[in-house]
DNA sequence: AACTTATCCAACCGCCGCTAC
DNA sequence: AGTAGCGGCGGTTGGATAAGT
């Protein structure tokens, strides 16, 4: 069923929208090739195609763009998005930004489709409860102190469709996406204390790091593309601080 | 075999933030 | 300050197909 949904890509008609032909994508991936991604106003005109900006450019980040990643979600992959999306909500691109090869639109899919039904019945597990709390009250420790926010009038995640307020993430010189969650707790915790910063440089294992139940891993489900991206945004949270 | 239901996912829509003028 | 144009994002839809009856 997973082989003949993947042949299925791309040739399929839907929301009353026209199929994208071989044609077309080859017209579309040759003007990318030639002038590169962005100037998508431009890209119908150059690449010859009667489609508009917005469907070029979907066309190109969800199917025709290189390295994408097809078939099913590895298990270490459910696992990241699963714990991703309890600290992000419903941010797909950062999700997927955490995702070599996958699309946003593919992480939005695997979720709708397997894990928002699989995990609602979590909803009031004790593990999520954990990781919410954190989140929204910060543990024991009172948390966004320095945001001015009561936690009580954070929206909850998850009972909604709409997402962890944008509050939560900071961007950095970089342009990366920091969750201030994350730059609280090394903030908070004292010298000596379990850090991101420590873990880069002393190797420790994610699984450690569950105190605080953000992006924990243990070695066994973590391939190497992941930790090498996640040990890349710790420094880079640590160049931060 | 015929029909119904469930699942998957590509593509569209509307909105938002940013930038230039 | 207002606004138009753009890139980008998340929510949603509906057609294709598999699975079930």
């Amino acid at each position: 069923m997973i082989l003949d949904q993947q042949v299925r890509r791309g040739n399929k008609k839907s929301m009353g929208g026209v199929a994208w032909t071989e044609e077309e994508d080859q017209l579309l991936k040759k003007c990318i090739d030639r002038y590169g991604e962005g100037k998508w106003h431009r890209v119908p005109l150059l690449a010859g195609l009667n489609r508009c900006r917005k469907s070029c450019r979907l066309r190109w980040l969800n199917y025709l763009r290189p390295n994408i990643k097809r078939g099913s979600f590895a298990e270490d992959e459910v696992q990241l998005i699963i714990k991703l999306h309890k600290l992000l909500g419903n941010k797909w691109s950062l999700i997927a930004g955490r995702l070599p090869g996958r699309t946003a639109n593919d992480v939005k899919n695997y979720w709708n489709c397997h894990l928002s039904k699989k995990l609602s019945a979590q909803e009031t597990d004790k593990e999520y409860q954990t990781a919410r709390n954190i989140i929204i009250t910060g543990s024991t420790k009172p948390r966004f102190q320095d945001y001015h926010v009561a936690p009580n009038s954070l929206p909850a995640i998850q009972e909604s469709s709409k997402s962890v307020p944008f509050d939560f993430i900071e961007v950095n010189q970089q342009g990366h996406e920091l969750v201030k969650e994350e730059m609280e707790i090394r903030e908070q915790e004292p010298a000596g204390g379990l850090f991101v910063g420590d873990l880069a440089t002393e190797g420790r294992q994610f699984e450690e790091f569950d105190e605080v139940n953000v992006l924990s891993r243990t070695d066994e489900g973590c391939s190497k593309w992941d930790w090498d991206d996640l040990m890349l945004d710790m420094d880079l949270w640590t160049d931060l601080l």
